[in-house]
DNA sequence: GCCGTCGTTCCGTAAACCGGAACGCGCTGT
DNA sequence: ACAGCGCGTTCCGGTTTACGGAACGACGGC
């Protein structure tokens, strides 16, 4: 870590990266750009991650985009992220329950990323691919990861990260979310309307490790006209049982926790 | 691609690659040993892909394992396919067709890896994740690509790939898998019966992109006995067309495709 | 309490990578 | 038709950079 990083990795590193914005295919010359680098240094590392099969080049454009390796790779980290076992049945139990899309979310970075997902089947449903990354400040889940997470983290976070404004109910003053984070805390669940993007609601409650550990988030995104004519009581309550559930599955037992009501 | 590939990058994907064994966490002399380079370098190159976020240490072990970032990568190619979107309710409709597992798989170099997956309801049941690699020459949709596969492509497979024997029942010589190819390009599918491992049996067709060009196969897994018991001919023809659908999906249109025989 | 092994750090040197310029190609607009 | 642009690709020299080997502190087991 006191190591100056391997420069070349680096590189080749933020080049994959580039491609997170899901464009089909990136050229050259674009990524030299966007990077800052020299095409032919663009060029060598593209054809290098091209042998190993971390990118492909289009025959017909000539442009590149990410290979099957990559694919694989990301379903092996899946494979180790026990919530994804663990969370499938709860997920589609908390959809049945309340008929919206419902999701998992890990805190990585200053942000959440979805790991899990299952969308609602109404026909006006939020659109969020697992994968996606998301602020912290403004959503369920990230609230939850927040008020959650050790002290240390969550002061770091509020003095490291800027609580960008996406809209009027958008929470960007440290104290207020401090408090906020503190509810949180205290009732369990975490919600957010009209605070990442104006029509969207969210709730979440948290997921526990074995060691009592909240390792991520588990909550339903809604359009803000349903998740009014939702019993507010009832949808916490739900949600925070799949919470729960989850956790128990993932070998957290409530008892040691000493005293805690359950409803 | 004539241009030498850069070592460190190289290094840095075979570095990555190594988890594809799902180990659930490496460590840094482990990983050393297996890429045949020095502890210091290993641990350079980990160091520095930590703080890019595609690997990160356990805290506990010490061990390190591939990050989230890795997932959204992963996630981000999985977009692209327009595979994806296009086969999720066929698959839907053939596994409830037939109640076993049903598949789609794409070459890459000499092996086939699943991009979708949905699983037999049936308590015995296949057990293949997506992402996971197979061999070309003893699975059903292997043959299927190999069979659509460009003449020269296909000749290039037979003369360098090894057809390993893994059964009594795998084809290991080419002139047999050249004639067992030109069958499956007559008849529009290709089956396997304890090819790649006994008891397991699949029956898998063509996906069309809207060239014309083979760039999947669709199938069907499952245990021999209960494959044994399947009318062969209604098998094969629902599968077909479960090829043909997400083939018309993706923009194909077979009427271009002057005369075929519609059942 | 002593090895063996782990992850980590340091350092000198040899090799590797970056940048810049040039090439061939397919466009587009004149 | 032609010139101009932007693309992906190639080549080469100079300097940075990343490798290997050895040493360190910590942990854990016979």
């Amino acid at each position: 870590m006191t190591d100056a990083p391997l420069q070349t990795v680096t590189n080749a590193a933020r080049l994959l990266k580039a491609f997170l914005t899901r464009e089909e295919s990136l050229g050259v010359s674009e990524l030299a750009r966007r990077l800052g680098l020299g095409k032919s240094a663009v060029h060598r590392l593209l054809t290098t991650l091209a042998t190993e099969g971390l990118v492909e080049q289009d025959p017909a454009t000539g442009g590149y985009r990410l290979g099957l390796v990559v694919f694989e790779l990301g379903e092996a980290v899946r494979v180790h992220m026990d919530l994804h076992a663990a969370a499938g049945s709860v997920l589609a139990h908390l959809r049945e329950e309340t008929g919206e899309s419902a999701q998992v979310g890990m805190l990585d970075g200053h942000d959440v990323v979805y790991v899990d997902r299952l969308e609602s089947s109404h026909a006006l449903r939020l659109f969020t691919e697992t994968g996606r990354r998301v602020p912290v400040h403004c959503t369920s889940s990230g609230k939850v990861l927040m008020a959650f997470a050790s002290e240390p983290v969550r002061e770091r976070f509020l003095a490291t990260a800027s609580l960008t404004r996406h809209t009027p109910q958008t929470i960007t003053d440290p104290d207020e979310m401090r408090r906020a984070l503190g509810t949180v805390r205290a009732r369990g669940w975490a919600d957010a309307v009209d605070e990442r993007e104006l029509g969207i609601a969210s709730l979440a409650a948290p997921i526990r490790d074995r060691h009592g550990a909240v390792v991520a988030a588990i909550g339903i995104g809604a359009p803000v006209s349903r998740f009014r004519a939702m019993p507010r009581k009832r949808l916490a309550r739900v949600v925070v049982e799949a919470g729960e559930a989850v956790s128990r599955r993932l070998g957290w037992s409530e008892d040691v926790m000493s005293l805690r009501k359950e409803s």
